[in-house]
DNA sequence: CCAGACGTTGTT
DNA sequence: GTCTGG
DNA sequence: CCAGACGTTGTT
DNA sequence: GTCTGG
């Protein structure tokens, strides 16, 4: 699955991996501990005003937002339903109430540096392993495929917000790490993910899912300091292989 | 009809 | 055990 | 996801 | 908002 990950770049180096037309106001700072509802960097796709057509182009254009992590549906009470949703089942958001008019229409990106995932042993004790591009991708994001909301709060205030599709992990190394994953894209994959044109379905999502596989291959993984599991970590030497115990 | 839920994960 | 905060 | 709290009263 | 349970 993915319940905690890596974005190690800032706002402006994701606007040139990412051949973004715009970036929010709101700036993205690098964490390498981001937790459920905290603030994460989200690629959004729609049709630019009227008056920009000339600057973009007929098509979307495409943005780089900040979002809580955690899905608010347009009908929610309050937000306290983001920190149950930070993951949507890929088999099926498209006919949960909390996410389906996402999946019809706010298809998202969010790009990560890697993710975390925890094995708890036979004596309790949990040891996290970062999970990454495999070498040679060099300085390269991984996408996560996701969906995101807009929210009004009774005072009026907009909140974006975002979720990760997941889906059954493929045997091999990543299922012995965990059972489900998240559902990766390539940059490629971008503007076809997030086409605010295209309605998205139950069919469309398994697809995206299908050909996450082909990406779970080029990951690879590594055991990390225990400190990751405090939130109030943040640092890169999170990421740093485990010293071997002498 | 109204009231209440709407979710994922893991674990047993 | 279960909820909240990060 | 994990870590940490989980309570009341009164006093400063 | 929309579906389910009563």
């Amino acid at each position: 699955m993915c319940g905690r990950f890596v974005v190690a770049k800032a706002s402006s180096d994701l606007a040139v991996e990412f051949d973004i037309d715009r970036v929010s106001d709101t700036e993205f700072t690098p964490s390498y501990n981001i937790a459920p509802t905290t603030s994460v960097p989200v690629i959004v796709q729609a049709p630019a005003p009227a008056e920009e057509v000339d600057t973009y182009g007929p098509g979307p254009i495409r943005r780089l937002e900040v979002a809580k992590w955690g899905l608010v549906p347009g009908w929610a009470r309050d937000a306290s339903v983001a920190s149950r949703a930070f993951n949507a089942r890929s088999e099926t958001a498209a006919v949960k109430p909390t996410f389906r008019a996402a999946v019809k229409r706010r298809r998202a990106v969010i790009p990560a540096s890697g993710y975390y995932e925890w094995q708890t042993g036979a004596d309790g004790t949990k040891q996290p392993y970062y999970v990454h591009p495999a070498e040679g991708g060099a300085d390269a994001s991984l996408c996560f495929a996701g969906l995101y909301e807009w929210w009004q709060n009774p005072e009026g205030e907009w909140l974006l917000s975002t979720t990760i599709l997941t889906r059954e992990a493929p045997a091999g190394r990543m299922r012995e790490l965990h059972h489900r994953i998240p559902v990766f894209c390539t940059a490629a994959d971008i503007d076809e993910w997030c086409d605010p044109a295209l309605a998205g379905s139950a069919e469309l999502v398994a697809d995206f899912a299908e050909r996450s596989l082909a990406l779970t291959d080029s990951l690879a993984l590594r055991a990390v300091d225990r400190r990751v599991g405090n939130v109030r970590e943040r640092g890169p030497e999170l990421i740093a292989p485990m010293a071997d115990p002498a």
